[in-house]
DNA sequence: ATATTTTATTTTGTATGCTGTATTTACTTT
DNA sequence: AAAGTAAATACAGCATACAAAATAAAATAT
């Protein structure tokens, strides 16, 4: 290890906080990291912020100068993308955002069920006491956005409170793995979030989930959890019956 | 729709079954795939088969002559395979092969096992009477490989029954994470298995598994199919801190 | 006018070459 | 001789250029 490189470990890793992009999905940092990774971030976020709609596709040559990179990256990129399944990649056909039929919903409604019920059981293993208050305070904001109607404000901060039981779950692999399907879900959910005339019938399974949390009772979380996704497809399937699927 | 299409159409679908080179191990239509989706399949393997061992570097230039492609192909498929975590990719310095620490084997243990309970209830429910009836066969298979002391095809028909309980669980979603899941650990289990004195115990255990499905009590399947996995992490664990990790 | 074939255009797939970064080697200094 | 510095080399990142395929458009035939 020479001093250049000393120096530029430090400046990497070290000071300029501020020097470092952080991306808000992710978490990672963005300001060294090479073009593609770059742009599968920029694009899972026109994605899952409703951009590009479904189904609808994206054309490599126009979506590179918009981006104003070449299309090297950027089929890079979609490689990534296509791996979370955000996108769909038809061979000599391009790119397309991915669409997924009710089936396909339930079933990783399903996935995301187990992969919760998982995260509730080493949560309440593992969670540190802090990790647990957050999650309190979390909720309670959540209440607040509730009481004032505030629709987007209280799906954001129910996301984040399973967010955060995941995180205090301390597994990585599960925690990585259940962003990505939440990823493949997201639009799906704010969408029902924004229709449902019910919506407050999840603020008491939530209060149910704080006290197992609280109590620290790993088997009645995970339970908790399960059927609260369960009540989710519940929802979305009504919603999709009742409007034939389509958006 | 031109003619032209509709007979190519009928060419790809149709006619012609043996034209289509099929993957062993996703099963995907390989024929007329883009060169990247082939090269990510060639080094897929090379990883699960040992070939190229964990924590060995992948130089682009070098394989990409080895495979007679170029780098742009072989980079894409990098990315792919990044995605399912078989290698790390690391900016400007090229991709490594995987090589989960410990701690990191025991939380891709906990997610399988979480996924295989799921697949375990699904299954009880939807598997149809030829599935249970197939994987009974595989399981006097397996037996027979035992009697033999055939440890490679006792591994192999072991794997198989895994695979086959998830298929009857009739969601994609799930057997597709769950070959992912599977893939990262597949290496480790397979250590496991050719050193591990105690081979025997897991036979009881697929004894059960299989009662467990055939009675179609999914519960019971899952619950066993959980704790079979954390007797696989006993092992595991078992024999790396005996010899301290490192291959 | 409709349907089919042919041509043109657009778009994806792949190879190559150049640029910038990391690593190694040789050299200098203490 | 050990540590530090500077040059050289190897490598990944990216853009451009070309090839093949698919789609759209025009022309021809029925």
């Amino acid at each position: 290890m020479t001093v250049q490189n000393l120096l530029k470990a430090l400046k990497d890793g070290g000071g300029d906080p501020d020097l470092a992009t952080v991306d808000d999905v992710t978490g990672h940092n963005t300001s060294r990291l090479p073009l593609a990774s770059q742009v599968a971030i920029t694009i899972r976020d026109m994605i899952v912020q409703d951009l590009i709609k479904p189904g609808e596709r994206i054309r490599e040559r126009q979506l590179s100068v918009e981006l104003n990179v070449s299309r090297t990256p950027l089929r890079e990129a979609l490689k990534i993308l296509e791996g979370e399944k955000l996108i769909a990649l038809l061979p000599n056909r391009g790119a397309i955002v991915a669409d997924p039929a009710p089936d396909e919903i339930r079933e990783l409604l399903q996935v995301l069920g187990a992969l919760e019920a998982l995260g509730g059981r080493l949560a309440a293993e593992n969670a540190r006491d802090a990790d647990i208050a957050e999650i309190k305070a979390l909720h309670y904001e959540m209440l607040a956005a509730y009481s004032r109607e505030d629709r987007l404000a209280y799906f954001k901060l129910n996301q984040q409170i399973h967010s955060s039981i995941m995180n205090a779950s301390r597994n990585s692999s599960l925690i990585e793995t259940h962003s990505h399907f939440n990823a493949r879900l997201y639009r799906v959910r704010y969408r029902s979030n924004q229709r449902n005339a019910k919506w407050h019938e999840a603020i008491d399974q939530h209060e149910g989930l704080i006290k197992a949390l609280e109590a620290r009772d790993g088997e009645l979380l995970a339970a908790r959890l399960s059927s609260h996704l369960g009540a989710t497809w519940a929802k979305v399937s009504k919603e999709d019956y009742a409007e034939g699927s389509a958006g």
